[in-house]
DNA sequence: CTTCGACAACGAGGACGCGCATACGCCCCA
DNA sequence: TGGGGCGTATGCGCGTCCTCGTTGTCGAAG
């Protein structure tokens, strides 16, 4: 799940872009408006979290461009003022939440995770299964065949986007955008690597996790 | 007090909410197990009886993902199969009482107070426990393996913390949020130091307090 | 069937950064 | 004014993950 922070105070934005990361989303960040809209109409967000109050362009106008421009991603607004006739503006702007600063950080997650809910109309669910693959969500913790299975951050957030679209080709392309922010080729091996070291953990005998030449990799149910 | 009633049968639904309503319940009604999933999860309900039998997600389904989700909310189901493997069944998935088609109303009601009555008894409990670890709020006292260990007040609050979310894994964020009243990330180190202190009086030979790297920690009991 | 090129797999090495530990200092309360 | 509690500062060690070079494998064309 990607997530794009547009914040200008580096304090608040560092906080909600390390609470999002810990949490498990991919989150990109923009100081300013013009930045943060530039971001959105490239990428494609899950979630928007957005300050009203922006240097370069408001969090409103942001908005309605993004709406013209075609985009429904959900919109969290930050603010500092709270008054109705706030509310309503952001509303119409084509906001879907209003959040007040100071706020609590539990209630921003859970808040972006009932949009991205509301948005991909999928329940939320907090552990998932393929095969006699097993991942939960909740306490990291990884089981093959009922055996726990170590993994790390970045091995884990492979296997969790291979099982998400298990059964179906994902290019190796689409693994550096999600399981890396990258919006970019680094040039390098990075996902070869990492698929071997996610092989040698979770696939030993090499039947689920296979390689399409050429493309990327698809994981197959055994 | 809210209950979600889970019934695609419009008869048995409409007989169920009534009656609970009348008895001065908040009811909410979902159609299928999708929806009570999607309910259940976005709202904090006292009790839920649930169908076995329901289209889209089953209702031993249902509970399953609820528990894995986290959420404690009592659970009984109803249904037309009334043998005992099937209520061993409902009880191994995580229900916690059992009611067979046909029933009484006032039997129903009685069952949903009864959870009620129990669950938040537990809630208010003066205690918390998670393997051989054990927290007294009242007395202020942590036990582990029989042995009376002396926690200053943040160390406290933080294994309080940790306790009752045993097995899941809290980010640093959230032990930020709940322990310190920061909604910022006061860039230090505080919670590391905390945690080695905790870890030094209650986790001597490091077993249950594990890291998950980048992400925060989990307690696992022992 | 052979050959060659391209891509993938794998191992080793190394840099960076996180988490841990320890020492220190401030502040509150007795 | 002394001590305990707790936040701060800092160096170190190690885990994690990237890079690089080599080896292995696949596929298409001759």
């Amino acid at each position: 799940m990607r997530v794009l922070v547009v914040e200008d105070d580096p304090k608040i934005a560092s906080f909600v872009t390390k609470g999002l990361k810990q949490s498990g989303f991919a989150v990109d960040q923009a100081a300013d408006g013009e930045q943060g809209l530039a971001y959105a109409v490239g990428t494609a967000y899950d979630a928007v979290v957005a300050d009203i109050m922006l240097p370069k362009l408001a969090g409103l106008q942001l908005v309605q461009r993004l709406r013209t421009s075609g985009s429904q991603v959900p919109v969290l607004f930050l603010s500092a003022k709270a008054t109705v006739e706030d509310r309503v503006r952001g509303l119409q702007a084509g906001g879907d939440d209003y959040l007040t600063k100071p706020f609590a950080f539990s209630e921003l997650l859970a808040r972006v995770q009932a949009l991205i809910r509301r948005s991909t109309q999928a329940v939320e669910t907090s552990s998932v299964t393929a095969g006699d693959v097993t991942l939960n969500l909740l306490t990291r913790a990884v089981t093959r065949a009922g055996e726990v299975v170590e993994l790390q951050p970045r091995e884990f957030s492979l296997l969790e986007y291979l099982l998400r679209h298990a059964g179906r080709t994902v290019t190796k392309t689409m693994i550096l955008e999600h399981v890396w922010d990258y919006s970019f080729d680094p040039q390098t091996n990075v996902v070869d690597v990492l698929v071997h070291r996610l092989r040698a953990k979770v696939d030993p005998d090499r039947r689920r996790l296979q390689t399409i030449r050429g493309v990327g990799y698809v994981f197959r149910p055994v």
